[in-house]
DNA sequence: GTTGTGTATCGAAACGTTTCGATATTGGGC
DNA sequence: GCCCAATATCGAAACGTTTCGATACACAAC
């Protein structure tokens, strides 16, 4: 009931050519007959014979393997974001016949966390999704393993990057308040020390400065010690407490949007017939609440697609250039921005 | 820069001995003195020695791999559902030491579709999460592949199953608004044909007929082409056009209740003093809608983990019982469920 | 003293590939 | 008519493991 699969000597044999030849032709690598090659193609299709991908490993280099580490703390977050990058490699390596290793790791870096597919060789490259230590990339690198980076930034590892462009994301947030007339549009930010973060910021700013408008910096929040729902609520309380007049509030993402969204209502500030509010990732959840929120989309599956397509040149042309890859993001108009009304 | 890694020849050579003897210390079996032992374990750390996957994999029959497998159209669904299963499997396989292949395959079985990681053997074993083509299954039991099934149940082939107790859950939601006092709860499922919804189905029934309560068949309705938002908002405006009375909504899952939420917002009808709205999985959306909804937790984590746990046994047990794993639901409730109020 | 059994160690084969020579066979250029 | 390069094919080695005998030594049982 179970056959033995065929090996490749199953179809050297049927074939009448020696193994040497079959792999030739399975490779397409140095010089083989049309005629041998047409009898060994056909015994692979009557043997429906598929080479080993073990074996294949073990003599070459090649596992045909992609390792995908994402922080435990992030994919398991109420947003799917990473989870969508994850579908984004996992179908464009589908169409470069590479499978996915997923594993999580401890956010900051462990001793003895270092995914077991590196330590074993089953991986022929490996990508680095959101933030997490730079000690994880350090090892990467030490140990000569191809590696990209998709939505972070390593500090002190240098590694190819594949981002969406974080500066403009923030101008478009921004510049979208500026043209319906807002002129006091807070920044809400998390963790300051997040690139994203600060570069989503310099484009709030650049978008004040085109139009020559002064920033206000005490509008500018960004010492909450994190990024999700809980800090987005605590930080705009903490921003109404100052008393501040604000019409408009740019949050450097939509968990953060959300729990603002949460403490505006608490205070009875109507979205966004008193205050505008802007969000950032464009997460599915946008479009389920109430007022639907206003976001910079983020192409997550893009972003993932990109980051294997750089990978592979890593691995297949060894080139070893620090690039940087910029995705452009798209603003989503929704309900909870408009014109500014009576604060 | 990249020292080529160490192998088991290095070892033994290192500790003075045969390449078998190294091997058996490494793996734990037959009879190796405790001298030797020690100074193969010796030459192991002071190599940093970490022995081959590919290479194990060639010889032996364990790869180290499992592959889970969820339908395209499921895993990129706004609720991560699967994620989260996933999630679960992921960890439970770190403490096994087994890595996880990921792939989506289109929903409805196509012939060349079937992941490449079952032709080319470098799994011990799958997972199938969620619905999909019963040829998927079918293919895995003809080529002998150790595979179980989570969230779902194949109609044509005989797998270990691994569910959440949906007769149960469909009790616990209808049981929760028979006790508040409501009596005519309609239920709202989408395609009837799928397993797990008609599991609940029977769930609400016996919630009914324990009480001794008739139920009024008019109430039900399944005729829906999916189970998405869009498919939960057509299905209730569908019921209101009815013009059956009801005080409850017992949606089959959250996705079709916040359909059914935006449906009844629609036409007036105030959550939860007209209707009360329980829903089914309790995904984080749950909690971030307003008002927030009342629904049977699933522990997908726990699926997952369990599935993996399951699929273990009959990799290493060679077990080819046909279990089913049931995992106990729980009720969340929230304010989408009242006591009736007014109509 | 022979036989048997449990312990200990090792060499070699095997797993399914790819790749590196080695060996033929052409045919064109001279 | 000879040489060289291009074409064609093959056998064997190599990749890093595990596992299967083979061998050897104790020691107990008869």
């Amino acid at each position: 009931m179970k056959p033995r699969r065929s090996t490749i000597k199953d179809v050297a044999r049927r074939a009448g050519v020696a193994v040497s030849t079959a792999s030739l032709v399975l490779n397409s690598k140095g010089y083989v007959s049309a005629e041998l090659r047409r009898k060994v193609l056909r015994a692979v299709e009557e043997l429906d014979y598929v080479p080993n991908r073990s074996a294949r490993a073990l003599v070459g280099k090649s596992t045909g393997n992609i390792g995908f580490i994402v922080a435990q703390e992030h994919f398991s977050k109420v947003e799917p974001f990473y989870t969508k990058v994850l579908l984004g490699t996992e179908f464009e390596a589908r169409q470069h016949d590479y499978y996915i290793l997923l594993t999580t790791v401890p956010f900051s870096y462990r001793a003895n966390a270092l995914p077991r597919f590196i330590t074993e060789q089953s991986v022929d490259g490996v990508i680095c999704a959101g933030r997490m230590g730079d000690r994880y990339a350090a090892e990467l690198v030490e140990r000569g393993i191809p590696a990209v980076v998709v939505d972070y930034g390593f500090k002190t590892v240098r590694l190819p990057v594949i981002n969406v462009d974080n500066v403009r994301g923030g101008f478009l947030a921004t510049e979208h308040l500026l043209s319906l007339g807002h002129r006091r549009i807070a920044f809400l930010g998390g963790d300051a020390g997040h690139p994203s973060i600060a570069s989503r910021l310099i484009g709030y700013r650049e978008a004040f400065r085109e139009r020559g408008i002064v920033v206000d910096e005490r509008l500018i929040r960004a010492d909450e010690p994190g990024t999700g729902t809980a800090d987005g609520y605590n930080g705009t309380r903490n921003l109404l407490r100052t008393k501040e007049p604000f019409t408009a509030l740019f949050a450097c993402n939509d968990a953060m949007a959300i729990g603002a969204l949460r403490a505006l209502k608490e205070s009875g500030i109507h979205i966004p017939l008193n205050v505008s509010l802007v969000g950032f990732d464009n997460i599915d959840l946008c479009f389920h609440i109430d007022p639907r929120l206003t976001s910079v989309h983020v192409p997550k599956e893009e972003l993932g697609a990109q980051a294997l397509k750089v990978l592979l040149a890593v691995i297949e042309k060894g080139s070893t250039a620090v690039t940087n890859t910029l995705i452009d993001p798209e603003l989503i108009v929704r309900e909870s921005s408009s014109r500014p009304g009576r604060t």
